[in-house]
DNA sequence: CCGTGTGAAATCGTTCACAGCC
DNA sequence: GGCTGTGAACGATTTCACACGG
């Protein structure tokens, strides 16, 4: 049985739009933040004011998983940080696999921000000889084919993919055969995966691209 | 007058959905990769069924913004390629300057898929004093007292920034005093700025949270 | 008072279905 | 035949507005 003072309902995560997980990430960050500078409770608008949002909105978000509310006070950031992070999952620790150990591998392998996340990059693949057996931040660069078996071994959960475009379709194939159940790409291709595996991709020409359109559009606003 | 054989129009962006952009440059990406394999055309519902969209969905987003296609023969990718080009001001080249050389930052500055689509890091600024005046990938790390200077004289348009989070509005807000006009940040904290100044932000750990919410729960599914 | 939770209304985005063209 | 461009129908998400609780 699922414990806690609170109401956490559990929806099924497909009629979740995929807004309000974003959301919800963005809402932890800030709430983690203010309770580092002593805040200890917020109310849905001055939450959502933070990023632009209606205190409606913030209040569907998160009514979608329980009620975490109470009325006429706010929203406890203790409570509420505990809330979310059962809702994403990070409660507990993930196991990551890093594959390619390029310049965007290397910096991810040394990101901070991952394990105070609860997500742990425990391996690392890349194809270079001169690579493998190398140690980058506590890691050790494995060669592709002991795949299955570090991925076994270390209980790898989601893998992280930094490889060049023209291998990372080969390469998302294998992780997923290893048994990885999420991905996060890097490359910039579309990769296709089996509906029982989870998929985001990060282009980050793209995000470039999101902002000069924006810049080069800004006058002919009306 | 804006030239070219095909009718380009020029909605207000601000009815253009984001999302709309956003698969705009997925499109531009793949019709490149079309273009290096030899294919010279492409329906509608060729092109979405390489994401999953229906070939509607692909039709309405172009339409957005002018004619593009043949009716009886789909569309001519390389004339699409310019004509995205020309929608996402990717026709031209962007002058970008990088903020915060650290592991990420230096990724950035050596990642090859940034001048392939038309943005070029011509500056990189640190406070560590140990970094200035050194070379990375062609360029050389400035101090921020610089910054004015740096971004007049190299007519800088756009910012990344790769700064820590508790820094990362003071960076900006430097920044667009200098005269940016859009960002990227990469820190995780929600940044505030002007109307006239475009943002997106990018946050890895959100990113792996996304993964975890549907691993998490893709039991739960019914 | 202030603030949450929530059905109803409004808005926004996607898909349908078909007229017109090659 | 195949395919685009597009108004109309649909579905999803956001906002409104108010009942209820502290």
């Amino acid at each position: 049985m699922i414990s806690g003072k609170h109401k956490l309902a559990q929806p099924d995560p497909d009629d979740v739009p995929k807004a309000v997980i974003n959301r919800l990430s963005l809402y932890l960050r800030e709430l983690q933040h203010l309770l580092r500078n002593g805040k200890t409770t917020i109310s849905s608008s001055q939450l959502g004011r933070l990023f632009g949002f209606t205190d409606a909105q913030v209040r569907k978000d998160l009514t979608c998983f329980g009620q975490f509310g109470h009325p006429g006070i706010g929203y406890r950031c203790e409570e509420l940080v505990v809330a979310i992070r059962r809702i994403l999952g990070t409660d507990r620790v993930w196991t990551v696999a890093l594959f390619g150990v390029g310049n965007l591998g290397r910096a991810l392998l040394g990101y901070k921000g991952f394990s105070a996340k609860g997500f742990q990059i425990v391996a690392a693949f890349d194809a270079d000889p001169h690579k493998v057996g190398s140690m980058i931040d506590g890691v050790c660069i494995e060669p592709m084919d002991r795949l299955d078996d570090v991925v076994a071994r270390q209980q790898i959960q989601l893998a992280m993919i930094t490889v060049p475009a023209a291998v990372a379709q080969a390469v998302a194939d294998l992780a997923i055969e290893a048994g990885v159940a999420g991905i996060v790409n890097f490359a910039p291709v579309t990769l296709s995966v089996p509906d029982d595996v989870s998929l985001v991709g990060v282009d980050l020409a793209t995000e470039l691209e999101q902002i000069s359109f924006s810049v080069a559009n800004r006058d002919k606003s009306g």
